[in-house]
RNA sequence: GGUGAUGUAGCUCAGUCGGUUAGAGCAUCGGAUUCAUAAUCCGGGGGUCGGUGGUUCAAGUCCACUCAUCACCA
C-alpha cells in the first residue's frame, strides 16, 4: 500500500553558508526520502531558508543591504549548494514569505483563543546607541560568579556558571559598544506548563527515539518553562496581530515554516493541504533534526501543532553533530568545511553521501569524517568493489556479444542470493540504519567479485567451446551489477543515473529487484567513478584554513533572551561555531579584548640571513634571531619588495606563537608583520631603535 | 556541578535475549591472478572488549565503583 509521507529537514539560517556538518542531515533525509520514492510512496520533501531574526537584520545592515536582500543572495548560495550534493528537495521555500505569515499568525490565534498566551512586563538590556533590545549573545561583560573578562550574557565559559545577562558585570553591548540599560517592555508568552500532561504522552507515544525520549523525562523532571515568543522592534521578522511593535521570536515562525512551504508546494501543485496537515490527516509527517534542536521540535512544536488544530508529527528523528578527524570542526585547522569549498575542489559529491551513510545508524550518535578513513573506503567500496564489477565484465559483452546480454541464465543462484536480500537491505533504510544496509549491499558486491574471479571469464574468452559459459557469466554479474546499483540508488542517485544510462534501462524502482536481466542490449561501458585523489583533499583543507578571516560564523538565532522564567535555546546545527571563534563572529563585533590580543605572542626579531627560494616567485627564506628564544625559519611573501641582501641586520616585528606550517619549501615557524595597501608595495614594519631582538610586543 | 551518551584490532565501526575460539572493511604481511582507469581473489599476523570489583555454570553484553572523551543544561 502506498503511503503518502511529508518529509522535512531543519530549515538552515540564512546567516552563514553551508558545511560539512549541515549535509550530514540534509543527506540523510535525502537518502531517507529517495528510498521512499523508489519504493513507490507518495513522498514529498520540503525545505526553506530559515530568515527572521536579530542577527540578520544586523548583518545586513552591515553589508548596508536590506535583510531582504540578504537572504535572497543567501537562498540563491544555499539551493546552489545543496543541489551540488543532489538534495532532491520538492519544494525549498523561505519563512519571509507569505504563506507563513499567514500561518503564523493563525496559529498564534488559536493559540491565543485558547487560553495558552500570557502577557507579562519584563526588564531586558537595552542597547540606548542602536536602541535595540540585546539578546544573551549580543552582551559581554565579567561573568558575575568568577569574574572572568569577555563572557556572554547567558554563561560563562570559564567557570560554566549560567546567569541572566542582567547580572553580568560591567555588560557591554557586542553591537555598539555602548553600556547597556535596563529597560522594561511587555512580552508574549506560550504557555507550554499548560501543555504538559499532553507532551508526556506524545513524548513517550513513540514519535520519538529511545534516547530522545529518555532527554524528554529530564526536561519534564525540570518542569515546563512559559516561551517568550515576542521581540521588540527593530526586528526582522512577523509583527505579531493586534500587538504593534512587537514581533514573533524566529523560532516561533521557524517550525512553520515547514508548512508554509508545503502550502506553497500545494497551491502550485494541486494538493489539499488539509489533508497533510489537518487535524485528521492520515498521511505521515517526518521531521529530521539536529539532536540540538529537539526541545523545539518536541515540545514547542507538538504543543503549537496539537492547540492549532493541526495533525501531529509521526516521527522526529534526531541525529549527531559532525566531527573531522574525531574532532569538532575548526577553522584554524581547515575541517570547517563549506559545501562550496568541497565542490569547488572537483570533489564528487557521492563519495561523501556514501561516506556518511556508511556511518549513519539512525541514533543521535555524533559521526566522525575521518578524511584518511574517507579516502579508503570510497576508493575501496566504491570503485574496487563495486564500479569494478562492471568495469571487468561489460568489455566481453561489447567484444564477443555485440553489447547484447545472453538470453538466460543457467545457474542463478547467485542472482537469486542478490535478490533475496532487497528485504532486509529496505528494512535497514527505513530504520535509517544506512550503515548496515551499506554493509549488507558490499558484502554482496564482495560476493559478486569472487564468483568473477572463480569463473575467470578472461580464461572462458579464449576457448572458443566456452563462449556461451563466458556470456553467461558476464550476464550474471552484470545482474549483480544493477542490482547493486538499486539498493545503493538512494544513497548515489547521480551514479545509478549513469549505470541506467550504460545499461540502457528505465530508472530503477525498488521493485525491479525481484526481476531478471536479460536478452538485453547495453551501451558500452565508459568509466564510471574515479578514486579521491588524496591531494584534493589536502587542497580544501588548506582552502578552508586561509578562509578564515571574514565569513561570520553561520550561528542559528544567536539571541536567545534570558530573563527568568522563559528561556530559549540558540541552537546551532553544529555546536562548535557558537563556541570560541564562530561566537565572536557572530556579533560581528568591531572590537577584540585585551585578552585576545594577548593571545598573539608578538616579538622583535634580528634578521639574521635572509635568501631567495628556488622555486619560488614570492618567498623570501628568513632567519630569524629572537635572542633568547633562539632562532625560527620563516618564508615570507616579500620577494617582490625586498632584495634579501637588504634585509639583513634589520630588526622587525614577528608573530612568534604562530602554528608552524608546512610549506613546499620547508617549515615556517612564524610570520613577519608588513603593511600594504590596494596600491603596489609591501613595507615590513621597525621598531625603533633600542628593541632587543626577543622582546615582547604589547 | 547536574543529566545523558560513548570507550571493542593501527584506523573506521559491527557485535541481537548473557551462551562455542569476539567479527567486518581499511591498513599491514605472504601467496594467486591479469578481465578490470592497480581494481580482484585466497591466506596470515594483529584484541587484557578503558580500569577495578561483583552477580552467574557462563559477562564485550547485567550490577556497582572508577578513569577518559563528548554532548546537553531551555
Amino acid at each position: 500500500m502506498s503511503r503518502q509521507i511529508l518529509v522535512t529537514s531543519a530549515l538552515p539560517y540564512a546567516n552563514g553558508s553551508i558545511h560539512l556538518g549541515h549535509l550530514v542531515e540534509y543527506i540523510q533525509t535525502d537518502i531517507w526520502v529517495r528510498f521512499q520514492k523508489m519504493r513507490g510512496h507518495d513522498c514529498r520533501y520540503m525545505c526553506a531558508d530559515d530568515t527572521h531574526g536579530t542577527a540578520i537584520m544586523l548583518r545586513a545592515e552591515k553589508e548596508g543591504i536590506t535583510p531582504e536582500t540578504l537572504i535572497g543572495r543567501v537562498w540563491d548560495e544555499h539551493t546552489r549548494d545543496f543541489a551540488g550534493f543532489y538534495i532532491g528537495f520538492d519544494h525549498y521555500y523561505s519563512t519571509h514569505s507569505d504563506e507563513n505569515r499567514a500561518l503564523a499568525s493563525k496559529i498564534y490565534l488559536s493559540l491565543k483563543d485558547a487560553g495558552l498566551i500570557d502577557v507579562k512586563t519584563i526588564a531586558q538590556l537595552y542597547d540606548p546607541v542602536k536602541n535595540l533590545f540585546l539578546p544573551d549573545r549580543f552582551i559581554k561583560g565579567e561573568c558575575p560568579k568568577c569574574g572572568a573578562l569577555d563572557q556572554y550574557g547567558d554563561n560563562c565559559e570559564v567557570c560554566g556558571a549560567t546567569y541572566s545577562p542582567t547580572e553580568l558585570k560591567n555588560p557591554v553591548s557586542a553591537v555598539s559598544g555602548a553600556t547597556p540599560v535596563h529597560k522594561d517592555s511587555e512580552h508574549y508568552f506560550f504557555k507550554l506548563g499548560a501543555c504538559e500532561a499532553f507532551l508526556r504522552e506524545w513524548t513517550t507515544s513513540g514519535a520519538l527515539q529511545a534516547e530522545a525520549a529518555n532527554k524528554m523525562q529530564e526536561w519534564f523532571a525540570s518542569g515546563l518553562n512559559n516561551w517568550d515568543i515576542s521581540r521588540d522592534a527593530p526586528y526582522f521578522g512577523f509583527e505579531i496581530p493586534g500587538a504593534p511593535g512587537k514581533y514573533f521570536y524566529v523560532w516561533l515562525d521557524a517550525p512553520v515554516g515547514y508548512m508554509a512551504s508545503f502550502a506553497k508546494y500545494a497551491a502550485d501543485n494541486g494538493l489539499d493541504f488539509n489533508a497533510w496537515w489537518g487535524a485528521d490527516s492520515k498521511t505521515e509527517l517526518v521531521h529530521f533534526i539536529g539532536k540540538d534542536i529537539l526541545y523545539f521540535h518536541a515540545l514547542f512544536w507538538p504543543a503549537m501543532l496539537k492547540n492549532s488544530g493541526h495533525r501531529l508529527p509521526t516521527a522526529v528523528y534526531a541525529h549527531g553533530f559532525l566531527t573531522v578527524n574525531g574532532q569538532k570542526m575548526s577553522k584554524s585547522r581547515g575541517t570547517f568545511i563549506t559545501a562550496e569549498s568541497y565542490l569547488a575542489q572537483k570533489l564528487n559529491p557521492e563519495w561523501l553521501r556514501y561516506y556518511y551513510a556508511a556511518k549513519l545508524n539512525g541514533s543521535m550518535e555524533d559521526i566522525d569524517l575521518n578524511l584518511d578513513d574517507f579516502i579508503a573506503r570510497v576508493n575501496s567500496d566504491l570503485v574496487g568493489k563495486f564500479i569494478n564489477i562492471a568495469s571487468r565484465t561489460a568489455g566481453f559483452i561489447h567484444k564477443n556479444f555485440d553489447g547484447k546480454l545472453a538470453d538466460g541464465v543457467a545457474n542463478i543462484e547467485l542472482i537469486g542470493a542478490f535478490q533475496a536480500a532487497a528485504g532486509d537491505i529496505a528494512a535497514h533504510y527505513e530504520a535509517r540504519d544506512y550503515g548496515r544496509a551499506l554493509r549488507e549491499i558490499m558484502a554482496l558486491a564482495d560476493r559478486a567479485n569472487q564468483y568473477v574471479a572463480d569463473e575467470k571469464p578472461w580464461e572462458l574468452a579464449k576457448k572458443p567451446e566456452a563462449v556461451y559459459r563466458l556470456h553467461e557469466v558476464c550476464t550474471v554479474a552484470l545482474n549483480c551489477f544493477r542490482l547493486l546499483t538499486l539498493y545503493l540508488k538512494p544513497v548515489l542517485p547521480k551514479l545509478a543515473e549513469q549505470v541506467e544510462a550504460f545499461l540502457n534501462i528505465a530508472p530503477l524502482a525498488w521493485e525491479d529487484s525481484q526481476s531478471l536481466f536479460i536478452r538485453h542490449p547495453i551501451n558500452e561501458y565508459s568509466h564510471l567513478m574515479t578514486r579521491i585523489d588524496p591531494k584534493s583533499i589536502e587542497a580544501m583543507v588548506d582552502a578552508n584554513k586561509q578562509n578564515l578571516e571574514p565569513a561570520p560564523a553561520p550561528v542559528r538565532h544567536a539571541e536567545a533572551q534570558a530573563h527568568g522564567d522563559a528561556k530559549a535555546a540558540s541552537p546551532s546545527p553544529q555546536p562548535s561555531p557558537l563556541k570560541g571563534e564562530g561566537a565572536n563572529a557572530a556579533a560581528d563585533t568591531a572590537t577584540i579584548s585585551i585578552d585576545d590580543f594577548a593571545k598573539i605572542d608578538l616579538r622583535i626579531a634580528r634578521i639574521a640571513n635572509a635568501e631567495h627560494v628556488e622555486g619560488a616567485d614570492k618567498l623570501l627564506r628568513l632567519t630569524l634571531d629572537l635572542g633568547d628564544l633562539g632562532t625560527r625559519q620563516v618564508f615570507a611573501g616579500i620577494k617582490s619588495a625586498y632584495a634579501p641582501e637588504t634585509l639583513v641586520g634589520r630588526y622587525t616585528v614577528m608573530v612568534a606563537n604562530l602554528a608552524p606550517r608546512k610549506m613546499k619549501f620547508g617549515m615556517s615557524e612564524g610570520m613577519v608583520l608588513a603593511a600594504s595597501g590596494d596600491a603596489p608595495g609591501l613595507f615590513i614594519l621597525s621598531p625603533d631603535s633600542g628593541a632587543q631582538a626577543g622582546m615582547k610586543v604589547k
